[in-house]
DNA sequence: CATGATGTACGACGGCTCGTAGAACTTCTA
DNA sequence: TAGAAGTTCTACGAGCCGTCGTACATCATG
């Protein structure tokens, strides 16, 4: 399982539309979107099946223009990319205590904070969405 | 730049040996620590040659049989690969407070212990080998 | 010194991924 | 009914990676 999650970069750019778009796209909209980059309707729709494939998209088909919402959200994409990055290393404490020396402060206040968080018996229900 | 650190499996399987060693490998000390595998002694060369030029080894031709070195600890590569996955959020601070919230008790512990450490004045040095 | 043993350098091939897109077929819609 | 707009399928070229073979260099030794 060569690591679900490997794109390139027109994969990539056809995820952050669709990730910074409020609602479903149709391949026309991803066209359009990437249209800076002067490329064939086609191949903006062979990347969707793609990325369909590969789970990282959902299609829709009920309508004539098949519209694509992510499967997971943004922050949870990139959740899994930290986790794999982390099983990589052979002692993952350290390996994180490693990190954390390397991230902003305004980074390290948002992960302690995050962490503090973690104790409380869960105030309001938490989201995620991004 | 495609993402430096993209290493496939028997790429990775030397790094994990040259990384456990306590001291520079030479081509058969790695072919050996691989002999499970049943790779021709010149697939080890080409992989630690391969290594070399994405600088993840560092060779040493002074004797006959040259000698490979890591570049970088195991946990420093982690941390790139680590602030690579950051890279890839819209907003990395709740993407690492999402991930916060995915990591173990004991790892929760050790990613606050350093963030503590990091508004202390640096004690005795730390260090970091693994 | 001749000869294997041991090593390195270089080129290559096959499979797979990714960017890229054309051709063919389907379905609205004026 | 003829385009327009969509989708599906197939494919090609480049690049990466696992995998070696071959050719060439060097060393130890009888």
């Amino acid at each position: 399982m060569t690591l679900v999650t490997r794109l390139g970069d027109l994969e990539r750019a056809v995820m952050d539309t669709v990730w910074a778009a409020p609602a479903p796209l149709s391949g026309r909209d991803v066209a359009d979107a990437l249209s800076s980059r002067g490329l064939a309707y086609t191949t903006v729709l062979t990347v969707l099946s793609r990325l369909e494939n590969k789970g990282l998209l959902q299609r829709d088909n009920s309508a004539r223009a098949h519209t694509y919402t992510a499967t997971a959200s943004r922050t949870d994409h990139v959740t899994v990319l930290l986790q794999q990055a982390l099983g990589q290393a052979a002692d993952r404490q350290a390996a994180l205590q490693h990190f954390a020396r390397t991230v902003s402060p305004a980074e390290a206040r948002a992960l302690r904070q995050a962490l503090d968080a973690l104790d409380e018996p869960d105030p309001t229900a938490p989201d995620s969405r991004t």
